[in-house]
RNA sequence: GGGCGAUUAGCUCAGUUGGUUAGAGCACCUCGUUUACACCGAGGGGGUCUGAGGUUCGAAUCCUUAAUCGCCCA
């Protein structure tokens, strides 16, 4: 028998059995058509990514059901990974060969993507070992990278197959243009923050004729590639221009005044100027109505050869200049202070530019149908649901995806264009004459390997070979997805879509949303405003396991997690007090084994008994449907109250007593404590499995090579669960509290033994103090306690408390400070009085005894004889 | 500008289909070292549920509206 050290020690334990899970490959799942499986697969982070918190939220729920399901049965099989980041894993390596004042171009690409593959090796992938300290549960065997050679494949296949589909296009468009990384982003890979700017007004004369037309912009450096003015068909102020041409001031070209809807009226000054090569709704305009396209910017952010004089200037010291020479020519009508938004990108966090560029894009629309489909046929279900609504949005909406970036890591585009006349040629595989072909310089968006991830990782390669792949087959749609709302469109959507292009299935059925992690004031955690906590300290600190209990006990589904580092404590203590009940009841076990004083008597099946059973059957039943309706943060807490208030509180403060007044049945009392707590120790091992899988093998010592992850989750006995047993059993309780109180409230030290008179309302609730007077005595700390349904003998100096069910009069030794007393009665019969009023309106309103139910009714005229005899007794303690 | 969500004790949050004298944890106050646990135990104080209006016999719970905060999309 193994004894519990005094202080449960997290650090060395979950060292140990993190090891212990690792080498004996408890996690490894392999194909068996005897299980269900229950697959998961991770959303692979970042290469560069370090471990922060809101990781630790979303491992944790994945974790929290693969253990779980493991323990239920499930073949499961959970596949970790990462993606390559493209732009992120690129600006790393560029920086570090910067500080050697080099550049990717000094090196050329074949050695400086080798380089960032040596970066990957020896840098990369921290946030997988970090996993592993978390107590991931997943198959290390399976893990993936979008880069692998299969992986990669995957990603050849699907682009020429959309391409041969005339899904994928190359086409001049309007994209994100990042200035500093000098690549296209996705709309999804920038943000917007708010700047404060100036709002200039510039006048444009009307051809031949003194009149003016006066524009508002943020961006006047533009205006040389301005190509017309729009005006609202709405907006009086301008009818009389329509048609008309204005001279495009230092050009000096003559551009038309067109009319087009999209032009706010309330804005500026109503006129808009269009430059159809640097804005997106511009271009649009453009295309609506033909209007030319002139590009005055160059890839880095300067003047290009349309900029006159300007030419070679940034666009920002360019913008003053042109300002300086407007304001000359008095063309200025005045500047205003203006905030806006303007967007950056989200990795290099350098100014977006619209900016016209041949591109390859995917067209959306058609991939979009089925995905659709199948969240509204509910095949997908979406948790918290109300996602789905944003997901309709964005679908509906959807626009074509700019999946071209004009970097060097990354899957390069399977295109090749003839060098003689400049054909395309686009297969998985190089043309035979390589030498005749020069392949597109781009990659593909990082996200484009992400897309097919659910399929890909099981090594998915679009050909016959794909029906015979077992683990495909097996695994294939997968179970469950847990990821941050902020990646529905540039992931979970894009993944339905190539799940159902591809495999004609969905990719996963439940789609959990976990919450945004945020600090202790509600503000987001990021790296710039340097509030987040190192999970790692936190994990130290406190443990792995307190952590993974506070981050799920705090999230509610579908809410943001205020989380600061103090909280952990929540987790900590919760364990720590685990750990002990744990440690007292093999304390015991061990003192009544080693002692023939004890016996093992089977233990009368009491109230105790059955109301600890009753308790723990309600609370498994309670947790499975939590778990089942993704309520984690129910999970956690029902367990919580279940142990902390039912288990220590109560049952093992009776336990005490009884082990004492019931020597001969002290070894099958103690076992029996011993089968609940093992009970709870596994239905916690998914969301503290450090701590867990520790105690489960300290309860028996013969468990060396077997993890409590591979036992079965407790099942709930429905007979069990009583409710009139727990109603006896809170009766029980009321009364112990209720005497507690007495004597708390009267300054009568807990160690002061008194006696207690209690008058029972009948004979049922009589039996029960019969019964168990013996706990309420030892609870209370009495030397004498009388009760009885006619109790004649009740002491002259007392305090008193009426219950429902009972009238606890405490007897004592000084004599009771009678206006104290009053005062204190007085002010519950006040309450009770408002109470019963409240009541009393009620059951006097014919049209609530009319329309409420009658249970209700009944209900109701129950409470009111309860406070209306509890007024009664009440009013008898001041006569 | 459009959409979504939140607003309940000092703080963080529960509150199922409308029927409670509105709950928990933390914090606070009082007492306590009774051989699991002071990362503990016992007891206590504290809110009328953001404002306004409505539906209903009855609303924290449903509807309308306003305000504040947050997120997403333009």
């Amino acid at each position: 028998m193994t004894d519990l050290p005094h202080k449960y020690d997290a650090k060395s334990i979950e060292t140990k059995w993190e090891k212990f899970w690792e080498e004996n490959e408890i996690y490894k799942s392999e194909v068996n058509p005897e299980k269900e499986k229950y697959c998961v697969v991770i959303p692979p982070p970042n290469v560069t990514g370090i471990l922060h918190i809101g990781h630790i939220l979303n491992n944790t729920i994945q974790d929290l059901y693969c253990r779980w399901k493991r323990m239920k049965g499930f073949e499961v099989c959970w596949v970790p990974g990462m993606d390559h980041a493209g732009i992120s894993t690129q600006i790393m390596v560029e920086k570090d060969i910067a500080k050697k004042g080099k550049s990717k171009y000094d090196l050329g690409r074949k050695a400086f993507v080798d380089l960032v593959w040596e970066w990957k090796e020896k840098h990369g992938g921290h946030i997988l070992k970090q996993l592993r300290k978390l107590g991931a549960s997943v198959d290390w065997s399976k893990e993936r990278f979008t880069l692998d050679d299969g992986l990669s494949q995957a990603v050849k296949e699907v682009f020429v197959d959309l391409y041969k589909k005339g899904y994928i296009y190359r086409g001049k468009r309007i994209i994100n243009w990042d200035t500093k990384t000098q690549t296209a982003l996705s709309d999804d890979e920038i943000f917007y923050k708010e700047q404060k700017d100036k709002l200039y007004y510039i006048k444009y004369h009307l051809k031949n004729s003194n009149e003016f037309i006066t524009i508002a912009t943020t961006r006047p450096e533009t205006m040389l590639g301005d190509t017309a003015i729009a005006v609202n068909s709405k907006d009086k102020r301008y009818k009389q221009y329509i048609n008309k041409t204005v001279i495009l001031p230092l050009v000096n070209k003559e551009i038309p005044i067109i009319v087009d809807d999209y032009v706010d009226v309330e804005f500026g000054t109503g006129a808009l100027k269009i430059t159809p090569a640097h804005d997106l709704n511009d271009f649009e305009v453009g295309e609506r109505h033909k209007l030319d396209i002139v590009n005055v910017i160059t890839k880095d952010g300067k003047m290009n050869e349309n900029g006159l004089e300007f030419e070679g200037l940034d666009i920002y010291t360019a913008r003053n200049k042109i300002i300086t020479k407007l304001e000359e020519l008095k063309l200025i009508d005045k500047i205003e202070d203006y905030s806006h938004n303007v967007a950056f990108g989200d990795k290099s966090e350098s100014i977006i530019e619209p900016y016209l560029s041949d591109q390859w894009f995917v067209s959306m629309k058609k991939l979009a149908e089925p995905a659709k489909k199948v969240v509204k046929e509910g095949k997908i279900k979406f948790h918290p649901e109300r996602w789905t609504k944003t997901y309709f949005h964005w679908m509906n909406n959807i626009r074509d995806w700019c999946i071209s970036r004009q970097l060097w890591w990354g899957h390069q585009i399977p295109i090749w264009y003839h060098n003689d006349n400049g054909e395309i040629y686009c297969d998985v595989n190089p043309p035979q004459d390589i030498e005749n072909w020069t392949q597109d310089q781009d990659v593909l968006d990082t996200w484009f390997s992400s897309w097919l991830w659910p399929f890909s990782v099981f090594g998915w390669e679009n050909s016959e070979k794909d029906k015979l792949n077992k683990n495909l087959n097996y695994y294939y749609p997968t179970d469950f997805l847990v990821t941050a709302a902020d990646i529905i469109f540039l992931w979970v959507a894009r993944m339905i879509m190539a799940g159902m292009e591809y495999m004609e299935d969905i990719p996963f059925k439940d789609v959990y949303f976990n919450a945004l992690v945020r600090d202790g004031k509600g503000k987001k955690m990021s790296k710039t405003l340097g509030n987040s906590p190192d999970p790692l300290d936190v994990m130290d600190k406190y443990g792995t396991d307190a952590l993974r209990f506070t981050i799920v006990y705090l999230a509610p589904l579908g809410n943001d997690v205020l989380y600061d580092e103090e909280k952990t404590e929540i987790g900590r203590n919760f364990i720590t007090k685990l750990w002990n009940a744990g440690r007292f009841l093999m304390m015991n076990k061990k003192k009544v084994y080693s002692s023939d004083e004890y016996g093992n008597k089977e233990v009368e099946y009491d109230l105790v008994e059955k109301w600890i059973n009753s308790r723990y059957n309600s609370t498994i039943r309670d947790i499975e449907n939590n778990l089942n309706d993704y309520k984690l943060d129910d999970y956690t807490k029902y367990i919580y109250n279940f142990v902390w208030s039912d288990f220590c509180d109560w049952y093992i403060e009776l336990l005490k007593i009884k082990i004492n007044e019931d020597k001969d049945s002290a070894r099958s009392i103690i076992d029996k404590a011993l089968n609940h707590y093992e009970d709870i120790v596994k239905i916690l091992h998914p969301v503290i499995p450090f701590v867990t899988e520790e105690l489960w093998h300290i309860l028996d010592d013969s468990r060396k090579d077997d993890s409590i992850s591979l036992s079965e989750f407790p099942e709930v006995n429905k007979s069990q669960i009583n409710l009139d047993t727990e109603e006896n059993f809170e009766k029980l309780k009321e009364v112990v509290t209720g005497i507690r109180n007495l004597k708390a409230e009267n300054d009568i030290a807990f160690s002061q033994k008194c006696k207690v008179d209690i008058k029972c309302i009948d004979k049922h609730s009589e039996k029960i103090i019969s019964k168990y007077n013996n706990y309420m005595i030892s609870l209370c700390n009495l030397k004498e306690l009388n009760y009885g349904v006619q109790l004649i003998t009740i002491s002259e100096n007392k305090v008193s408390k009426i219950l429902n069910d009972y009238e606890l009069h405490l007897s004592l030794i000084d004599a009771a400070d009678i206006n104290k007393l009053k005062e204190k009665y007085n002010k519950e019969i006040e309450k009770l009085e408002k109470y019963i009023y409240s009541l009393n309106r009620k059951l006097s309103n014919t049209d609530f005894i009319e329309k409420a139910a009658t249970e209700i009714v009944e209900q109701e005229k129950i409470k009111y004889t309860e406070a209306f005899e509890k007024l009664k007794k009440l009013k008898n303690l001041i006569q």
